[in-house]
DNA sequence: GTCTATAAGAGGATAGAC
DNA sequence: GTCTATCCTCTTATAGAC
Protein backbone atom coordinates (compact mmCIF):
# COMPACT_ATOMS: atom_id res chain seq x y z
CA UNK A 1 0.00 0.00 0.00
CA UNK A 2 1.76 3.28 -1.31
CA UNK A 3 1.12 6.81 0.85
CA UNK A 4 -1.01 9.24 -1.36
CA UNK A 5 -0.20 12.41 -1.62
CA UNK A 6 -3.05 15.26 -0.62
CA UNK A 7 -3.58 15.73 -4.33
CA UNK A 8 -3.85 12.40 -4.92
CA UNK A 9 -6.53 11.62 -2.34
CA UNK A 10 -8.10 15.09 -4.03
CA UNK A 11 -8.13 13.11 -7.20
CA UNK A 12 -9.37 9.77 -6.46
CA UNK A 13 -12.37 10.94 -4.27
CA UNK A 14 -13.11 13.34 -7.43
CA UNK A 15 -13.15 10.32 -9.61
CA UNK A 16 -15.30 8.30 -6.79
CA UNK A 17 -17.76 10.93 -6.69
CA UNK A 18 -17.70 10.93 -11.07
CA UNK A 19 -18.19 6.82 -10.90
CA UNK A 20 -21.05 7.14 -8.20
CA UNK A 21 -23.31 9.61 -10.42
CA UNK A 22 -22.48 7.70 -13.62
CA UNK A 23 -23.96 4.43 -11.66
CA UNK A 24 -26.63 6.31 -11.36
CA UNK A 25 -27.17 8.00 -14.29
CA UNK A 26 -26.45 4.30 -15.48
CA UNK A 27 -29.19 2.41 -13.70
CA UNK A 28 -31.90 5.52 -14.18
CA UNK A 29 -31.82 5.59 -17.79
CA UNK A 30 -29.08 3.32 -19.22
CA UNK A 31 -25.81 4.02 -21.43
CA UNK A 32 -27.29 5.63 -24.50
CA UNK A 33 -29.66 7.93 -22.95
CA UNK A 34 -27.07 9.10 -20.48
CA UNK A 35 -24.90 12.16 -21.52
CA UNK A 36 -21.82 13.12 -20.30
CA UNK A 37 -23.03 16.85 -20.26
CA UNK A 38 -25.44 15.73 -17.97
CA UNK A 39 -22.62 13.43 -15.93
CA UNK A 40 -20.47 17.09 -15.79
CA UNK A 41 -23.07 18.65 -14.21
CA UNK A 42 -24.49 16.30 -12.01
CA UNK A 43 -20.93 16.20 -10.67
CA UNK A 44 -20.37 19.68 -10.55
CA UNK A 45 -17.03 19.94 -12.71
CA UNK A 46 -16.93 21.37 -16.65
CA UNK A 47 -17.39 18.04 -19.33
CA UNK A 48 -13.90 19.28 -20.52
CA UNK A 49 -12.48 18.64 -16.76
CA UNK A 50 -14.43 15.11 -16.84
CA UNK A 51 -12.71 14.14 -19.90
CA UNK A 52 -9.32 14.81 -18.58
CA UNK A 53 -10.60 12.21 -15.82
CA UNK A 54 -12.05 9.53 -18.07
CA UNK A 55 -11.44 9.37 -22.12
CA UNK A 56 -14.58 8.67 -23.56
CA UNK A 57 -18.31 7.73 -22.28
CA UNK A 58 -17.38 3.91 -22.40
CA UNK A 59 -14.86 4.40 -19.97
CA UNK A 60 -16.88 6.23 -17.70
CA UNK A 61 -19.40 3.18 -18.22
CA UNK A 62 -16.88 0.45 -17.23
CA UNK A 63 -15.68 2.78 -14.65
CA UNK A 64 -18.83 2.16 -12.96
CA UNK A 65 -19.56 -1.43 -14.03
CA UNK A 66 -15.94 -2.15 -11.92
CA UNK A 67 -16.57 -0.62 -9.48
CA UNK A 68 -19.96 -2.49 -8.79
CA UNK A 69 -18.42 -5.85 -9.73
CA UNK A 70 -16.24 -4.76 -6.65
CA UNK A 71 -19.21 -4.57 -4.59
CA UNK A 72 -20.97 -7.75 -5.89
CA UNK A 73 -17.58 -9.30 -4.62
CA UNK A 74 -17.18 -7.66 -1.43
CA UNK A 75 -20.93 -9.21 -1.25
CA UNK A 76 -19.10 -12.78 -2.27
CA UNK A 77 -17.15 -12.39 0.23
CA UNK A 78 -19.59 -12.16 3.04
CA UNK A 79 -21.33 -14.45 2.17
CA UNK A 80 -18.62 -16.84 2.31
CA UNK A 81 -17.63 -16.13 6.05
CA UNK A 82 -21.42 -16.69 7.04
CA UNK A 83 -20.38 -20.41 9.19
CA UNK A 84 -22.63 -22.89 7.76
CA UNK A 85 -23.83 -21.66 5.18
CA UNK A 86 -24.85 -23.98 2.18
CA UNK A 87 -23.52 -23.28 -1.53
CA UNK A 88 -27.43 -22.68 -2.40
CA UNK A 89 -27.72 -20.50 0.71
CA UNK A 90 -24.77 -18.29 -0.77
CA UNK A 91 -26.30 -17.73 -4.25
CA UNK A 92 -29.50 -17.28 -2.89
CA UNK A 93 -27.79 -14.07 -0.65
CA UNK A 94 -26.18 -12.84 -3.70
CA UNK A 95 -29.03 -12.95 -5.59
CA UNK A 96 -31.15 -10.80 -3.00
CA UNK A 97 -28.09 -8.64 -2.73
CA UNK A 98 -28.44 -8.26 -7.03
CA UNK A 99 -32.36 -7.74 -6.39
CA UNK A 100 -31.86 -4.87 -3.59
CA UNK A 101 -29.69 -3.22 -5.23
CA UNK A 102 -31.47 -2.96 -8.63
CA UNK A 103 -35.10 -1.84 -6.57
CA UNK A 104 -33.47 0.64 -4.63
CA UNK A 105 -31.65 2.60 -8.28
CA UNK A 106 -28.13 1.27 -8.12
CA UNK A 107 -27.37 -1.13 -10.54
CA UNK A 108 -26.02 0.15 -13.29
CA UNK A 109 -27.21 -2.09 -16.57
CA UNK A 110 -25.57 -2.05 -20.16
CA UNK A 111 -27.29 -2.73 -22.91
CA UNK A 112 -25.97 -5.93 -24.75
CA UNK A 113 -26.57 -4.79 -28.59
CA UNK A 114 -24.20 -1.57 -28.48
CA UNK A 115 -20.95 -2.42 -30.30
CA UNK A 116 -18.85 0.20 -29.39
CA UNK A 117 -19.59 0.17 -25.80
CA UNK A 118 -18.75 -3.87 -25.92
CA UNK A 119 -16.04 -3.66 -27.52
CA UNK A 120 -14.03 -0.89 -25.00
CA UNK A 121 -15.38 -3.30 -22.39
CA UNK A 122 -13.88 -6.26 -23.75
CA UNK A 123 -10.93 -4.10 -24.02
CA UNK A 124 -10.86 -3.25 -20.06
CA UNK A 125 -8.74 -5.39 -18.16
CA UNK A 126 -10.19 -4.17 -14.74
CA UNK A 127 -13.74 -4.91 -16.27
CA UNK A 128 -12.85 -8.30 -17.75
CA UNK A 129 -11.39 -9.32 -14.57
CA UNK A 130 -13.67 -8.63 -11.92
CA UNK A 131 -16.54 -10.41 -14.42
CA UNK A 132 -14.05 -13.08 -14.93
CA UNK A 133 -13.62 -13.34 -10.84
CA UNK A 134 -16.91 -12.93 -10.01
CA UNK A 135 -18.12 -15.21 -12.90
CA UNK A 136 -15.51 -18.05 -11.36
CA UNK A 137 -16.79 -17.61 -7.68
CA UNK A 138 -20.22 -17.99 -8.62
CA UNK A 139 -19.34 -20.56 -10.79
CA UNK A 140 -17.99 -22.70 -7.95
CA UNK A 141 -20.80 -22.30 -6.24
CA UNK A 142 -23.82 -23.42 -8.44
CA UNK A 143 -21.35 -26.87 -9.25
CA UNK A 144 -21.42 -27.19 -5.78
CA UNK A 145 -25.26 -26.74 -4.99
CA UNK A 146 -25.88 -28.91 -8.13
CA UNK A 147 -23.39 -31.47 -6.13
CA UNK A 148 -25.44 -30.78 -2.81
CA UNK A 149 -28.76 -31.74 -4.88
CA UNK A 150 -30.38 -28.34 -4.30
CA UNK A 151 -29.50 -26.83 -7.29
CA UNK A 152 -31.17 -29.10 -10.36
CA UNK A 153 -28.47 -31.01 -12.29
CA UNK A 154 -30.35 -30.98 -15.33
CA UNK A 155 -28.86 -27.45 -16.35
CA UNK A 156 -26.04 -26.08 -16.91
CA UNK A 157 -24.00 -24.75 -14.48
CA UNK A 158 -23.30 -21.78 -17.00
CA UNK A 159 -27.25 -21.20 -17.32
CA UNK A 160 -27.56 -20.81 -14.05
CA UNK A 161 -24.50 -18.23 -14.14
CA UNK A 162 -26.45 -16.12 -16.66
CA UNK A 163 -30.07 -16.20 -15.22
CA UNK A 164 -28.69 -15.10 -12.19
CA UNK A 165 -26.51 -12.36 -14.04
CA UNK A 166 -29.80 -11.17 -15.53
CA UNK A 167 -31.63 -10.50 -12.61
CA UNK A 168 -29.74 -7.07 -12.12
CA UNK A 169 -31.60 -6.24 -15.17
CA UNK A 170 -34.41 -8.29 -14.28
CA UNK A 171 -37.41 -5.24 -15.30
CA UNK A 172 -40.43 -7.47 -13.19
CA UNK A 173 -38.60 -5.58 -10.27
CA UNK A 174 -39.81 -2.10 -12.10
CA UNK A 175 -43.08 -3.18 -13.23
CA UNK A 176 -43.89 -4.92 -9.81
CA UNK A 177 -42.53 -1.31 -8.21
CA UNK A 178 -44.66 0.61 -10.80
CA UNK A 179 -47.64 -0.75 -9.63
CA UNK A 180 -47.21 0.30 -6.07
CA UNK A 181 -48.98 -2.49 -4.53
CA UNK A 182 -46.01 -4.28 -2.77
CA UNK A 183 -43.12 -2.75 -0.53
CA UNK A 184 -39.69 -3.20 -1.78
CA UNK A 185 -38.75 -6.13 0.29
CA UNK A 186 -41.96 -8.19 -0.69
CA UNK A 187 -41.32 -7.38 -4.42
CA UNK A 188 -37.84 -9.12 -3.77
CA UNK A 189 -39.22 -12.03 -2.44
CA UNK A 190 -41.67 -13.10 -5.51
CA UNK A 191 -38.78 -12.46 -7.70
CA UNK A 192 -36.60 -14.55 -5.57
CA UNK A 193 -39.25 -17.06 -5.78
CA UNK A 194 -40.15 -16.62 -9.15
CA UNK A 195 -35.70 -17.17 -9.81
CA UNK A 196 -35.53 -20.47 -7.85
CA UNK A 197 -38.79 -21.98 -7.57
CA UNK A 198 -39.84 -21.48 -10.90
CA UNK A 199 -43.87 -20.49 -11.53
CA UNK A 200 -45.10 -23.77 -11.15
CA UNK A 201 -46.43 -25.19 -8.13
CA UNK A 202 -44.12 -27.28 -5.79
CA UNK A 203 -45.70 -30.50 -4.94
CA UNK B 1 -64.50 -5.65 -44.72
CA UNK B 2 -64.58 -3.10 -47.62
CA UNK B 3 -63.14 -3.31 -51.13
CA UNK B 4 -59.42 -2.15 -51.72
CA UNK B 5 -58.53 -0.05 -54.20
CA UNK B 6 -54.89 -0.97 -56.03
CA UNK B 7 -53.72 2.25 -54.80
CA UNK B 8 -54.40 1.37 -50.98
CA UNK B 9 -53.17 -2.49 -51.49
CA UNK B 10 -50.27 -1.06 -52.43
CA UNK B 11 -49.73 2.00 -49.53
CA UNK B 12 -50.49 -1.04 -47.11
CA UNK B 13 -48.13 -3.71 -48.81
CA UNK B 14 -45.80 -0.56 -48.54
CA UNK B 15 -46.21 -0.16 -44.85
CA UNK B 16 -46.29 -3.69 -44.28
CA UNK B 17 -42.51 -3.82 -45.49
CA UNK B 18 -41.61 -1.05 -43.09
CA UNK B 19 -43.16 -2.48 -40.14
CA UNK B 20 -41.28 -5.83 -40.71
CA UNK B 21 -38.22 -4.15 -41.39
CA UNK B 22 -38.57 -1.92 -37.85
CA UNK B 23 -39.81 -4.76 -36.36
CA UNK B 24 -36.57 -6.99 -37.26
CA UNK B 25 -33.89 -3.93 -36.86
CA UNK B 26 -35.81 -2.68 -32.96
CA UNK B 27 -34.96 -6.62 -32.39
CA UNK B 28 -31.10 -6.78 -33.34
CA UNK B 29 -30.19 -2.76 -32.11
CA UNK B 30 -33.23 -1.62 -29.89
CA UNK B 31 -35.07 1.58 -30.44
CA UNK B 32 -32.48 4.42 -29.38
CA UNK B 33 -29.70 2.55 -31.79
CA UNK B 34 -31.94 1.72 -34.16
CA UNK B 35 -31.70 4.98 -37.10
CA UNK B 36 -34.10 6.27 -39.08
CA UNK B 37 -32.06 6.55 -42.04
CA UNK B 38 -31.54 2.97 -41.70
CA UNK B 39 -34.97 1.67 -41.96
CA UNK B 40 -35.59 4.08 -45.29
CA UNK B 41 -31.96 2.64 -46.59
CA UNK B 42 -33.73 -0.97 -46.04
CA UNK B 43 -37.05 -0.40 -46.86
CA UNK B 44 -35.50 1.40 -50.50
CA UNK B 45 -37.19 4.67 -50.00
CA UNK B 46 -36.04 8.11 -49.08
CA UNK B 47 -36.19 8.83 -45.48
CA UNK B 48 -39.20 11.73 -46.63
CA UNK B 49 -41.68 9.11 -48.05
CA UNK B 50 -40.88 7.19 -44.72
CA UNK B 51 -42.84 10.13 -42.94
CA UNK B 52 -45.46 10.43 -44.83
CA UNK B 53 -46.59 6.66 -43.55
CA UNK B 54 -45.61 7.09 -40.15
CA UNK B 55 -45.11 10.71 -38.41
CA UNK B 56 -42.47 9.54 -35.74
CA UNK B 57 -39.55 7.12 -34.50
CA UNK B 58 -41.93 6.75 -31.77
CA UNK B 59 -44.84 5.83 -34.11
CA UNK B 60 -42.41 3.35 -35.98
CA UNK B 61 -41.83 1.36 -33.18
CA UNK B 62 -45.75 1.39 -31.78
CA UNK B 63 -46.38 -0.10 -34.87
CA UNK B 64 -43.76 -2.66 -34.88
CA UNK B 65 -45.12 -3.54 -31.20
CA UNK B 66 -48.78 -3.46 -32.36
CA UNK B 67 -47.96 -6.09 -35.82
CA UNK B 68 -45.90 -8.25 -32.96
CA UNK B 69 -48.64 -8.32 -30.57
CA UNK B 70 -51.52 -9.17 -33.35
CA UNK B 71 -48.73 -12.46 -33.70
CA UNK B 72 -49.28 -12.93 -29.92
CA UNK B 73 -52.95 -12.99 -30.07
CA UNK B 74 -52.98 -15.25 -32.48
CA UNK B 75 -51.24 -17.53 -31.02
CA UNK B 76 -52.95 -17.34 -28.20
CA UNK B 77 -55.62 -18.32 -30.03
CA UNK B 78 -54.25 -21.22 -31.61
CA UNK B 79 -53.61 -22.40 -27.79
CA UNK B 80 -57.09 -21.97 -27.14
CA UNK B 81 -57.82 -24.10 -29.79
CA UNK B 82 -56.15 -27.09 -28.63
CA UNK B 83 -57.99 -29.40 -27.29
CA UNK B 84 -57.61 -30.83 -23.59
CA UNK B 85 -55.02 -28.48 -23.11
CA UNK B 86 -54.73 -26.74 -19.56
CA UNK B 87 -54.44 -23.10 -18.52
CA UNK B 88 -50.85 -24.41 -17.79
CA UNK B 89 -50.35 -26.19 -21.01
CA UNK B 90 -51.50 -22.68 -22.81
CA UNK B 91 -49.06 -20.59 -21.05
CA UNK B 92 -46.36 -22.67 -21.75
CA UNK B 93 -47.35 -23.09 -24.89
CA UNK B 94 -47.29 -18.98 -25.67
CA UNK B 95 -44.17 -18.84 -23.64
CA UNK B 96 -42.15 -21.15 -26.17
CA UNK B 97 -43.58 -19.26 -28.57
CA UNK B 98 -42.15 -15.88 -27.39
CA UNK B 99 -39.05 -17.53 -26.40
CA UNK B 100 -38.72 -19.04 -30.31
CA UNK B 101 -39.56 -15.79 -31.78
CA UNK B 102 -36.89 -13.95 -29.85
CA UNK B 103 -34.23 -16.27 -30.45
CA UNK B 104 -34.75 -15.87 -34.07
CA UNK B 105 -34.15 -12.27 -33.48
CA UNK B 106 -37.85 -11.30 -34.38
CA UNK B 107 -38.81 -9.98 -30.90
CA UNK B 108 -38.60 -6.30 -31.14
CA UNK B 109 -37.71 -5.19 -27.67
CA UNK B 110 -38.18 -1.58 -26.05
CA UNK B 111 -36.58 0.07 -23.55
CA UNK B 112 -37.92 0.40 -20.31
CA UNK B 113 -36.82 3.80 -19.41
CA UNK B 114 -36.89 6.20 -22.69
CA UNK B 115 -39.73 8.39 -21.53
CA UNK B 116 -40.37 9.84 -25.03
CA UNK B 117 -41.29 6.80 -26.28
CA UNK B 118 -43.49 5.46 -23.20
CA UNK B 119 -45.45 8.25 -23.42
CA UNK B 120 -45.88 7.91 -27.21
CA UNK B 121 -47.16 4.54 -26.47
CA UNK B 122 -49.54 5.32 -23.91
CA UNK B 123 -51.04 7.32 -26.37
CA UNK B 124 -51.22 5.46 -28.92
CA UNK B 125 -54.63 3.46 -28.77
CA UNK B 126 -54.13 0.26 -30.83
CA UNK B 127 -50.87 -0.82 -28.98
CA UNK B 128 -52.93 0.04 -25.53
CA UNK B 129 -55.99 -2.06 -26.81
CA UNK B 130 -53.34 -5.04 -27.95
CA UNK B 131 -51.48 -4.91 -24.56
CA UNK B 132 -55.01 -4.81 -22.87
CA UNK B 133 -56.22 -7.61 -24.64
CA UNK B 134 -53.03 -10.15 -24.31
CA UNK B 135 -52.74 -9.21 -20.56
CA UNK B 136 -56.36 -9.89 -20.03
CA UNK B 137 -56.15 -13.23 -22.47
CA UNK B 138 -52.66 -14.65 -20.30
CA UNK B 139 -54.46 -13.05 -16.71
CA UNK B 140 -57.41 -15.39 -17.16
CA UNK B 141 -55.59 -18.37 -17.77
CA UNK B 142 -52.73 -18.06 -15.04
CA UNK B 143 -55.83 -17.69 -12.87
CA UNK B 144 -56.64 -20.42 -13.94
CA UNK B 145 -53.68 -22.42 -13.69
CA UNK B 146 -53.37 -21.20 -10.19
CA UNK B 147 -56.91 -22.67 -9.27
CA UNK B 148 -55.74 -25.80 -10.67
CA UNK B 149 -52.72 -26.29 -8.95
CA UNK B 150 -50.56 -26.08 -11.94
CA UNK B 151 -49.17 -22.66 -10.87
CA UNK B 152 -48.03 -21.30 -7.27
CA UNK B 153 -50.53 -19.95 -5.46
CA UNK B 154 -48.44 -18.01 -3.85
CA UNK B 155 -47.48 -15.38 -6.46
CA UNK B 156 -49.63 -12.82 -7.31
CA UNK B 157 -50.99 -13.42 -10.95
CA UNK B 158 -49.89 -9.86 -12.19
CA UNK B 159 -46.04 -11.22 -10.73
CA UNK B 160 -46.43 -14.30 -13.23
CA UNK B 161 -47.74 -12.32 -16.13
CA UNK B 162 -44.94 -9.89 -15.72
CA UNK B 163 -42.54 -12.43 -15.62
CA UNK B 164 -43.88 -13.89 -18.97
CA UNK B 165 -44.02 -10.79 -20.49
CA UNK B 166 -39.75 -10.49 -19.67
CA UNK B 167 -39.04 -13.87 -21.58
CA UNK B 168 -39.50 -11.92 -24.87
CA UNK B 169 -36.33 -10.26 -23.71
CA UNK B 170 -34.89 -12.26 -21.56
CA UNK B 171 -30.72 -11.74 -22.47
CA UNK B 172 -29.92 -15.28 -20.99
CA UNK B 173 -31.06 -16.59 -24.60
CA UNK B 174 -28.39 -14.30 -26.40
CA UNK B 175 -25.57 -15.16 -23.81
CA UNK B 176 -26.64 -18.95 -24.35
CA UNK B 177 -26.42 -18.59 -28.19
CA UNK B 178 -23.17 -16.85 -27.50
CA UNK B 179 -21.65 -19.78 -26.35
CA UNK B 180 -22.18 -21.81 -29.21
CA UNK B 181 -22.66 -24.93 -27.43
CA UNK B 182 -26.26 -25.27 -27.35
CA UNK B 183 -28.71 -25.55 -30.47
CA UNK B 184 -31.94 -23.24 -30.38
CA UNK B 185 -34.52 -25.94 -29.32
CA UNK B 186 -31.77 -26.96 -26.25
CA UNK B 187 -31.54 -23.17 -25.41
CA UNK B 188 -35.81 -22.21 -25.20
CA UNK B 189 -35.79 -25.90 -23.26
CA UNK B 190 -33.67 -24.53 -20.81
CA UNK B 191 -35.02 -21.01 -20.11
CA UNK B 192 -38.29 -23.28 -20.07
CA UNK B 193 -37.33 -25.12 -17.34
CA UNK B 194 -35.55 -22.40 -15.34
CA UNK B 195 -38.73 -20.01 -15.96
CA UNK B 196 -41.51 -22.73 -14.79
CA UNK B 197 -39.61 -24.79 -12.78
CA UNK B 198 -37.35 -22.43 -11.22
CA UNK B 199 -33.33 -23.61 -10.66
CA UNK B 200 -33.51 -25.41 -7.04
CA UNK B 201 -33.94 -28.90 -7.66
CA UNK B 202 -37.35 -30.15 -7.43
CA UNK B 203 -38.11 -32.97 -5.39
C1' DG C 1 -6.81 20.11 -13.91
C1' DT C 2 -10.25 23.46 -14.34
C1' DC C 3 -12.68 26.40 -17.16
C1' DT C 4 -15.16 28.61 -21.73
C1' DA C 5 -15.89 28.01 -26.28
C1' DT C 6 -16.26 25.37 -30.23
C1' DA C 7 -15.45 21.85 -33.50
C1' DA C 8 -17.38 17.74 -35.75
C1' DG C 9 -20.87 14.80 -36.76
C1' DA C 10 -24.99 12.04 -36.02
C1' DG C 11 -29.80 11.80 -36.31
C1' DG C 12 -34.81 13.29 -36.28
C1' DA C 13 -37.67 15.90 -38.96
C1' DT C 14 -39.18 19.07 -42.87
C1' DA C 15 -39.33 22.08 -47.39
C1' DG C 16 -40.42 22.13 -51.79
C1' DA C 17 -40.03 20.29 -56.54
C1' DC C 18 -42.13 16.72 -59.24
C1' DG D 1 -46.29 9.99 -52.13
C1' DT D 2 -41.73 10.03 -53.78
C1' DC D 3 -37.57 12.28 -54.17
C1' DT D 4 -33.20 15.59 -53.02
C1' DA D 5 -31.50 18.80 -50.16
C1' DT D 6 -31.53 21.01 -45.98
C1' DC D 7 -32.49 22.45 -41.16
C1' DC D 8 -31.78 22.13 -36.45
C1' DT D 9 -30.93 20.11 -32.24
C1' DC D 10 -28.38 17.24 -29.38
C1' DT D 11 -24.11 14.98 -28.10
C1' DT D 12 -19.36 13.50 -28.05
C1' DA D 13 -15.06 15.23 -27.90
C1' DT D 14 -11.24 18.75 -28.04
C1' DA D 15 -8.64 23.41 -28.24
C1' DG D 16 -6.56 26.65 -25.70
C1' DA D 17 -6.43 30.16 -21.92
C1' DC D 18 -5.47 30.22 -16.97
Amino acid sequence: MTKLSFRQKVHLAREDAIVSTVKRLLAEKGFDLMTVDEVAAEVGIAKASLYKHFPSKEALAAAAMVQTMGLALQQVQAAQAVPGASALDKLRAITRWTLQTQLAGEMPTLPSENSTLRNALIADKAYMDGLMQLSDELGAWIVQAQADGALNRALPPEAILYTLFARACDPVLGFLKLGGQYGDAQIVDIVMSTCFDGLAARA
